[in-house]
DNA sequence: GGCAGATCGTTTGTACACGCATGATCGCCC
DNA sequence: GGGCGATCATGCGTGTACAAACGATCTGCC
């Protein structure tokens, strides 16, 4: 290995980089609803599955109870999500989008696309396309 | 559009997994030294300068100045980086490395050499250099 | 029925990451 | 030399992210 450690050269730190770079455009593409990446991941999953556990949803967009706890926490206040319990198992919280939740999850998903396209662009459509297949396998 | 938001398509998930997967196999690999992704990158890089202002610091490994301000100071009460000041420009705070910082860092390459080997494992060798290429076009 | 281990959600503590505001200092230009 | 915009470091508030510990509850197995 050479003398000069090539910091720049490591998936690490090329990944929290890409990963700040999205993050920063899906803030400025959010037109109005001023939803993070953490949430709109959280409350798709939500619309998706339509009545969800806390803990299961966080599993299915990778966040720990102690994270998806907040999450939700901020989307309940935000009136996007409902939470219910389940009288055959009373230590779980259930999960359930609002109508609010699917006015603005419509709007949300557009300005997400264009956030994806804006953190791809400077990738070609092939190179694109290459890079996603290749980093579905990393997860 | 189609009906179903497909959220596991999109690069900014799949960015936060994979990030969250390296950081995960870093602290696994940092056998005794107990740094963090975020702390290492600023420590190779004042090894690698000598001498760095703080917010010079941060610039070149994509830290703002709060953040940096957090690093270094983890950094400075575990003694491996020390603040002095430039009688030149009394606003900043001047960063060099300390002896343990040499010591410590030679084996903490190598345990990022290891992360980073395990982060890309799913891929195949020739992947691996594709994926690298793509993603430093990304930041 | 009752115990043991697993799972659920919460809390606490630590560490990034950023926007915003602030006070100190610098550089430049008049 | 004086003023003004830029830069430096710091502080506060908010939002992820995770480990560890906790009480409550469920499940399986005897």
């Amino acid at each position: 290995m050479s003398d000069a450690f090539a910091l720049e050269d490591h998936v690490g730190f090329l990944l929290r980089k890409a990963h700040q770079r999205h993050a920063s455009l899906f803030l400025d593409a959010a037109c109005d609803h001023a939803l993070t990446p953490t949430q709109f991941a959280a409350l798709v999953k939500v619309v998706e599955c339509r009545r969800v556990t806390q803990n299961h949803l966080g599993r299915k967009v990778a966040m720990d109870p102690a994270t998806i706890q907040g999450v939700v926490k901020r989307l309940t206040a935000r009136g996007l999500v409902v939470r219910t319990h389940d009288p055959m198992d009373r230590r779980t919280a259930v999960l359930a989008p609002t109508e609010a939740a699917h006015e603005l999850i419509a709007t949300a998903a557009a300005c997400a696309q264009r956030a994806h396209a804006a953190a791809l662009s400077p990738l070609s459509a092939a190179e694109q396309a290459v890079f996603l297949t290749l980093l579905r396998r990393m997860g």
